[in-house]
RNA sequence: GCCCCGGUAGCUCAGUUGGAUAGAGCAACGGACUUCUAAUCCGUAGGUCGUGGGUUCAAUUCCCGCCCGGGGUGCCA
């Protein structure tokens, strides 16, 4: 069971290790001006100099970029003034310069329009092929996400596993890794029989055709109602026996009559009995197909899928080896536990005195098995962070065993889905459902949709419902920090304005329609770039320009939300841009051509960002 | 108790390998559609960056203490 409680959340478990891109503040694109001044100041000083600090200028300034003295002073070890001063003088004669201010240690730059465009969006390709990673840095990788359990339908805390899971691996890919996405399905264990208990009980024979339900909807129903049962029967329990009034609910599992049920029906399970396994098989095929429908509106998709019914017992060798070994030790009691140097990990019981497996040994068994299958040079687990001490006691036992890629496994730990009323809660009914949430996005987007278009109803509304809601909700999932504890506020969620991604999808959507209006594009090898210097066209192409750098950032870090961000703030920057920037209607046929690639250039970029995230796109809106 | 994560505008969140006057969206208020799609744009207002120290030319960012919130600390997953 890896999503955990009641459903995830995450945090962050340390800091992640990808091979990450040399800067992850400006741009990737060099600048021919930072170049030459690289140059100049390495002679001037007859020091090395690396790459030269370029951000974007503040806009209280006047200037496009600035390079900060403070930061070129710790290379150059001298008076960071001094080197603003002189680096404004070298710059001032600059060829691509138009104007340059030094503000206490602060070297503003005004580029000359045309080398602005130049060093940013004039060679197109360059732009979105800079993104991938030279070869040397790319990587194998797999990726572990979504993990569900077969009792019950999934809920938002699930969808936002499923989102980051995929929104990473294409993040990942699209930097130029190999990645493969594995699911690791929970399909046994004490919550199904639970579930299987309560069918038998109150069912009926029910099944999903006959009810109407979709068939993980339908089991989940059963596994609230063995709780409501459980629970009367607990409270029955407390009241009989006075002694029992302080025990916990756990501890009184056994006590109740439906707990024992369930309990003998898993050890029945274990020993392979006919009944019980046919009744299995039958309810978790009901909660699988439920589950592909989830993932096939989602857009989920993996490489592989295991079942943890196939692999729970895989981990058992590997402690017998590692007990002759002396990684591990038996204690007094039976018990197989490992006891770590570090403190903060303390002792762990590895294989119960019974001699069957715990969390951690079934994990220690597949984090084997994918590696024998794929041979990553890195796995990745997409889990809640309230399992970040699961995952340092599973990392640090592969470490103890020997294992050279121990140290390369990473837990991407996420932050839990609150609602303004708190925690989710499957028992008290207070999840929201995954299913019913796509479906009430659609129909929201649909209505927006039809709102705005007037007398005439779109042929494709349904698909633009269908892409206008799942971008919503993917992006209000993705553009947060993934450790973020992330409220859920349907009020202020549900809407497709502000920093959302049909915003996103808006921008694109118009950027289409006056491409097709404008019918042909411009010549590339034509336009004249100097057409353009407006404020707004020139914070756009700067904007284009650090596109490389933002994905290998996100890939660098695990973080779609770096990614999420830019795409809103180039959005952004375009819709500023088409508000003060006739195209079609440019005044210069020069400035309409240049306009119209600069629009095309941003075009390519939202469309690459946003599939980047898993999120399509519409060419009308 | 101990460990981890968080505390930034009324709300939801960015920003932080230390650098110029801390940003966005929502909500509030005021403007802009005979003009390439107003799911848009512009403006106003809104902050002791939890708190107290320390390091530094420079701290929301690094270090220590404290307060508040969440999670973890099982022969559960």
């Amino acid at each position: 069971m890896r999503p955990g409680g009641s459903l995830p959340v995450l945090a962050s478990g340390g800091r992640f290790t990808l091979p990450s891109s040399r800067r992850s503040d400006g741009w990737t694109m060099d600048f021919t001006f930072a170049e030459d001044l690289r140059e100049f100041l390495a002679h001037a000083y007859g020091v090395e100099v690396g790459s030269i600090p370029v951000g974007p200028c503040p806009a209280e300034f006047r200037g496009d970029l600035t390079v900060s003295g403070y930061v070129l002073a710790r290379q150059l070890r001298r008076n960071p003034l001094e080197i603003a001063a002189k680096s404004a003088e070298f710059l001032g004669c600059h060829e691509d310069v138009g104007a340059v201010e030094a503000v206490k240690a602060f070297v503003n730059v005004t580029l000359v329009p045309a080398a602005l465009m130049r060093d940013t969006v004039a060679d197109g390709q360059k732009l979105l092929g800079s993104v991938v990673l030279p070869a040397p840095e790319r990587r194998r990788i797999l990726i572990e996400f979504s993990a569900p359990n077969t009792n019950k339908p999934q809920h938002l805390g699930h969808v936002r596993n499923n989102c980051i899971g995929m929104a990473t691996a294409a993040i990942l890919r699209r930097v130029g890794h190999d990645v493969a996405r594995v699911n690791l399905v929970n399909d046994r264990g004490i919550h199904i029989c639970k579930s299987m208990v309560a069918y038998l009980r109150f069912g009926q024979g029910e099944t999903p055709e006959s009810s109407g339900r979709k068939g993980d909807h339908l089991v989940g129903e059963y596994y609230v109602a063995f709780d409501a049962e459980f629970r009367r029967q607990v409270a029955a329990l407390r009241e009989a026996r006075p002694e029992w009034a302080k025990a916990s609910d756990e501890e009184l599992f056994l006590r109740t009559e439906i707990g024992r049920t369930a309990q003998d029906m898993l050890i029945a399970w274990e020993n392979g009995d006919g009944e019980v396994r046919a009744l299995w098989e039958r309810m978790n095929g009901w909660v699988l197909a439920g589950f592909e429908e989830t993932y096939r509106r989602l857009g989920v998709c993996f490489e592989k899928t295991y079942l943890e019914s196939e692999t729970y017992t895989l981990g058992r060798d590997i402690i017998r080896q590692g007990l002759e070994s002396g990684v591990f030790r038996r204690r007094e009691d039976g018990a197989v536990v490992i006891d770590f140097s570090d403190p903060a990990l303390g002792s762990k019981v590895v294989l119960r005195s019974d001699g069957t497996s715990v969390y951690v040994t079934q994990d220690i068994g597949t984090t084997l098995l994918k590696q024998n299958e794929f041979s990553p040079d890195q796995q990745i687990w997409v889990v809640g962070d309230e399992q970040v001490y699961h995952f340092r006691v599973l990392f640090a036992i592969l470490g103890a065993l020997g294992y050279p890629w121990a140290d390369r496994l990473v837990h991407m730990a996420y932050g839990m889905v609150h609602l303004p009323s708190g925690r989710m809660k499957s028992r008290e009914g207070t999840v929201v459902d995954a299913d019913d949430l796509v479906q009430e996005l659609e129909d929201l987007a649909r209505a927006a949709t039809l709102e705005r278009a007037g007398a005439e109803v779109p042929e494709d509304i349904e698909e633009r419902a269908r892409v206008i809601g799942m971008a919503a909700l993917k992006f209000m999932l993705l553009k947060v920090s993934p450790r973020t504890t992330l409220l859920f506020d349907p009020e202020a969620s549900m809407t497709f304005e502000g920093d959302t991604g049909p915003y996103v999808l808006y921008a694109y959507a118009r950027i289409r329609s006056m491409l097709r209006k404008a019918e042909a594009m411009p010549d590339e090898d034509r336009v004249d770039w100097a057409a353009l210097g407006s404020a707004e066209e020139k914070a756009l192409a700067l904007r284009c320009a650090a596109y490389p750098d933002v994905v290998r950032k996100a890939a660098a870090e695990l973080d779609s939300s770096a990614l999420a961000g830019y795409l809103l703030d180039l959005a952004k920057d375009f819709s500023r841009f088409y508000r003060s920037c006739p195209v079609l209607s440019a005044p210069a046929a020069a400035q309409r051509d240049a306009r119209l690639l600069l629009s095309d250039r941003v075009r390519a970029i939202l469309r690459d960002g946003l599939e980047t995230l898993t999120i399509g796109v519409l060419e009308s809106m």
